[in-house]
DNA sequence: TCCGCCATGTTAGCGCCGTTAACTTGCCTC
DNA sequence: GAGGCAAGTTAACGGCGCTAACATGGCGGA
C-alpha cells in the first residue's frame, strides 16, 4: 500500500536543498538494508546514502539510531498483522484450518524477510520496552487470542481464557520460525518442510485442549 | 568444571609482558560482558580492558572479532547439552518426564543467560556456518534424538524414525525459550510461568504421536 | 509583494570501535 | 649464553553514531 510514492520524494525529490520526504525514505531504505544485512549489519550511514543525504540528516526525524529501527519495527508488527490475519479469513473462523492457516503465515512472514523478523523479536535492550512497540506486538497477538477464542466457542468453551491454548500454539509457532530462518532447522533435517511441524504439532495441541 | 584455575592467569598473570592465558582469560571477559549488554553491545575493546591487555592483542588468539564470539557459542552449546543431558537422566529413560525435564532445562538456560542464549541462535551471519559451531550444536540436538528415540521404544515404535516428533518438540520448546527471554511472553501474560507451557503441550505432541 | 522565520538540510569534528603494521619483550632451545 | 619466535605493545587508518554550528529556502504575515 502507497507505493505508488513516485520514486522522485524517495532518493532527493524537492529540487535541491530539501529533501521533501525524508522520514519515509529512510524508512524504506533501512527496510531494505536489514533485509540485506540484518539488524546488527545494518548502519545509519548506509541508509543516508541511500536516501541522497548526509549522515546528519536523520537527526531531524528520528531521535536515533534505535529511534528508526523501532519504527521499522512496528511497521514490520502491523505487516504481520496483516499476513495472519488475511491468512486466517480465509477459512471458517473458529475452525482448526484458520488456526493453522495464521501459523503458516506467521512462518511466511518470518522465512521472506528473517532479518526483519528478527528485529522484531531479538530483544535489541534499547528498542525493546518502547510503548508504541509493545502496544503494536500486543495488537498482533491479539489475533490469536480472537481465532483461539472462536475455536474454544466452536467445542461449546466459550467461556473458557484462551490465553493457555494461545500460548502454547504461539511458541510453537515461534520455535518453528526461528528456527527455520536462523539455520539450525535445515542442518539438523534439511527436507522437513517447517510448515508441517506446524500442522502436525498444531493439530496435536488444539486436539488436547 | 575448571574454574580454581587462579584469578591471576585471567587478569595478568606471569608477570609483566607476557599475560599467560590470555586466550582463556579473553573468553571469560566476553562471557560476562555479554551476558551483561548482549551479543550486539559486546566490544572487543571492553573485553581487552577487562583483562588487561591492549586491544590488538586478542589478534594473537583469535582471527578476529567473529571468531572469538565463535569461541563462546561453542562452549554454550557444550554447556547446554551438559545442562540439558543431567536434566533428563535424572528420570527413566524414554520416560516422558525425562523429555519434559530435558525441555525445562532447555528453558532454564536459556534464562539463567539470555543473551548467551541468542548468540548460540541468533543468526549472526559471520558465526553461522563455521563448521565446528555447526558440530556442536549437532551434537547438542543429538540428545533430544536420543531421548525421544527411547520413548518411541518404550512405545512399541523402535525402528520408527525419531525425527518428526523430535523437531515438534524442540520447536515448542526453543520457541517458549525465545518468547520467554525476548520478551513478548511476560508482556503478553505476565502471571504464566513458561515451563507449564512446555509441560502442557509437551504433553499433548508427545500424546499424539 | 516582500521579508523574516523556522523546519530541514549541510559541513566539521568528537570519541569509540575493529583491524593492521611495525616494533619490543622475554621464554625456551640449542 | 645467544638468538629465535610467540606473545605482547604502540600507532595509525577508516568507518561509525552523534552533536554543534552554519546554510537554505518554503511559507505565512505585514
Amino acid at each position: 500500500m502507497t507505493v505508488q510514492q513516485d520514486e522522485a520524494t524517495l532518493t532527493k525529490g524537492r529540487r535541491g536543498y530539501h529533501h521533501g520526504n525524508l522520514r519515509e525514505a529512510l524508512l524504506h531504505a533501512a527496510e531494505a538494508l536489514i533485509a540485506e544485512s540484518g539488524p546488527d549489519g545494518f548502519t545509519l550511514a548506509d541508509a543516508c546514502r541511500k536516501a541522497g543525504v548526509s549522515t546528519a540528516a536523520p537527526y531531524r526525524h528520528f531521535e536515533d539510531r534505535n529511534a528508526l529501527l523501532e519504527a521499522v519495527c512496528m511497521r514490520a508488527f502491523d505487516a504481520l498483522a496483516d499476513a495472519t490475519g488475511s491468512a486466517k479469513s480465509q477459512f471458517p473462523a473458529g475452525s482448526i484450518e484458520s488456526i493453522l492457516a495464521g501459523g503458516r503465515a506467521y512462518l511466511a512472514f518470518a522465512q521472506a524477510d528473517p532479518a526483519r523478523f528478527r528485529l522484531m523479536f531479538g530483544r535489541q535492550p534499547d528498542i525493546k520496552s518502547r510503548p508504541l512497540v509493545e502496544a503494536t506486538g500486543v495488537a498482533c497477538f491479539q489475533n490469536l487470542l480472537d481465532s483461539v477464542s472462536a475455536f474454544l466457542a466452536e467445542r461449546g468453551q466459550a467461556e473458557a481464557n484462551p490465553m493457555p491454548l494461545a500460548l502454547r500454539l504461539w511458541s510453537l509457532v515461534h520455535g518453528v520460525a526461528s528456527l527455520a530462518i536462523d539455520g539450525p532447522m535445515e542442518i539438523m533435517a534439511p527436507d522437513k518442510d517447517p510448515a508441517e511441524i506446524i500442522d502436525e504439532a498444531g493439530r496435536a495441541i488444539l486436539a488436547a485442549a
